[in-house]
RNA sequence: GGGUCGAUAGCUCAAUCGGUAGAGCAGUUGCCUUUUAAGCAAUUGGUUGUGGGUUCGAGUCCCACUCGACCCA
């Protein structure tokens, strides 16, 4: 019955499911769920006692993966992985039994298999399970990528993303990392009285943001949402409601080009704090990103990919936009140019501006290509165009600038925040301003909330994949997402 | 959407001027009771991303397409 491994030994996938054939013909059952671990790898490695003798170190029962094998004739050692880390088991025939043993031979990289046993350390010192029986748990009937270069394909990386957390240590701690960032960012927000919430996804009028949204369909009502493109309406109104903290951590939906730093379904954190203002925002999220590097991360400092060190533990600076470009075009009545002028003095930087653009769009084609990207040390862009965020408040000051900020760092834009706008008036101009005479864009129910009267407050976003990029050096958003957008 | 580069064994990679498609790992069969990318010996495995074309002959040259990476929009 049983055919010869031999005859089919080219097709790795013919041999296991032989194998798996043959357990099942010997009664065994190749995905039995009995096998009970009593420890994590590397909690049993933890429980192992340097000061005890063999016979008094404790008896472990560890599943995991199979992820080595290196087989001595009567005996072998193996390595399994489970979420926790590996732990390596040593498996004697005279443990074991001829039989048994004869059966734990024909085992595969890539099945899960539980093992129990004593520890010991081996000549070189390693915690191992000295095996005492074994049991098959789960046959795996594909191969795993080769052990040493591991997986190399980008595109399997991210398809097979299994594949990659099996092999791959440095995605499994860069997404252990995420989580423990996410986790982070939850308790330094409940630690000082934030109220976690979700709103909706689906909406009728997709706002808070610029950019093109998803259009999704509900059946029974028969009609098309929008899915979200920020979180900060729903947030707002909870203001309104009495919600003093708030914060949301979900997932928002853009429309728009797939790169190195856009996925278009990613996650944001916004927070709204009632009594403060962006400046308040401005200590929050220093300390918060401070207390992830820190406290979460145990790091110092990050590397960039180009080798820079980023400092976090120094002073932050502080840059107004008007400053940053009057800076960088070497003009200080840069703001008094016309629009042509400006357009000129752009192309002669060697950038490109698209026919009919705003005045404000000219010189922010400065800032997005020259200056951003440039500002790798955490730096805190200060008063903005207004026409950049029509939910802020105008400066007292400068009425043609809004009490925000956008934290960059590394490059990137890591967390903007705001002085929110309070005024429903104000925000009913904005808004038409901003929706330029298309009154179906304007979010009436919002602005009739803020008719209730919303505190005064400040607000901040923080996109979770791009911090993640940053804090554990990463080059590129697919790393961070565990499945990225590809096509099809 | 545009440009550049790429796709060869399960995985990681070779293949000269267009002339029989190779290696390591994995697999299979032996040997091996403390290994660390374990070792030794033997051995299997290919529609070269897909579809066309040029040629006596294509992994290699040409065209189109699919997917990916990087840059640009």
């Amino acid at each position: 019955m049983s055919t010869n491994l031999s005859d089919i030994s080219h097709d790795q996938l013919a041999v296991r499911r032989q194998k798996l054939a043959d357990m099942r013909e010997k009664g065994v059952d190749p995905y039995r769920s009995e096998f009970k671990p009593s420890h994590f790898a590397t909690e049993a490695v933890a429980a192992y006692l340097p000061d005890s003798e063999v016979e008094d170190q404790p008896t472990v029962a560890v599943a995991g993966r199979l992820l080595v094998i290196r087989k001595m004739g009567k005996a072998q050692f193996v390595k399994i992985q489970d979420q926790s880390g590996i732990i390596q088991s040593y498996v004697r025939i005279d443990a074991l039994g001829g039989e048994a043993y004869a059966e734990f031979k024909k085992l595969d990289l890539g099945d899960i298999i539980g093992i129990e046993g004593q520890l010991f350390t081996t000549k070189t010192g390693e915690v191992t399970i000295r095996a005492a029986r074994y049991e098959m748990v789960s046959k795996a009937l594909r191969p795993l990528p080769e052990k040493f270069h591991g997986l190399n394909d980008q595109e399997q990386t991210y398809r097979q993303r299994h594949l990659d957390l099996i092999i791959n240590k440095e995605s499994r701690e860069r997404f252990f990392a995420r989580s423990r960032i996410i986790s982070g960012v939850r308790r330094f927000l409940e630690e000082r009285s934030f109220l976690e919430v979700e709103t909706p996804i689906f909406q009728n009028i997709a706002g808070g943001a610029v950019a093109r949204p998803f259009v999704t369909h509900h059946n029974s009502l028969d009609r098309d949402f929008f899915m979200r493109i920020s979180l900060e309406l729903y947030l707002k109104r909870l203001l309104v409601g009495g919600f003093d903290r708030v914060f949301e951590i979900g997932r928002n939906f853009r429309n728009e080009g797939i790169s190195r730093r856009h996925n278009p379904e990613f996650t944001m954190l916004e927070l709204y704090q009632a009594y403060s203002d962006f400046e308040g925002m401005m200590e929050l999220i220093q300390n918060l990103i401070r207390y992830l590097i820190k406290d979460v991360l145990k790091k110092e400092e990050v590397t960039m990919p180009g080798g820079e060190v980023i400092d976090f533990f120094g002073e932050w600076r502080r840059a107004k936009y008007k400053d940053l470009i009057c800076e960088k075009t070497e003009n200080p009545s840069w703001f008094e140019l016309s629009t042509d002028e400006k357009e000129a003095k752009v192309k002669e930087m060697g950038l490109e501006v698209e026919a009919g653009c705003e005045d404000y769009e000219v010189t922010h084609e400065i800032y997005s290509k020259l200056i951003e990207p440039n500002l790798i040390q955490p730096t805190f862009v200060t008063h903005l165009p207004k026409e950049l965020c029509p939910l802020a408040k105008l400066t007292k000051s400068d009425e043609s600038t809004i009490d925000v900020f956008e934290l960059v760092i590394g490059g990137m834009e890591i967390a903007p925040a705001y002085s929110e706008q309070n005024d429903p008036n104000v925000q009913r101009e904005m808004f038409e301003k901003q929706a330029g005479g298309e009154a179906q864009n304007i979010d009436n129910d919002f602005l009739e909330t803020l008719e209730f009267g919303m505190p005064p407050a400040g607000g901040l976003g923080m996109g979770i994949d791009r911090i993640t990029i940053l804090l554990t050096e990463a080059e590129n958003i697919r790393d961070v997402i565990l499945y990225p957008q590809l096509r099809s």
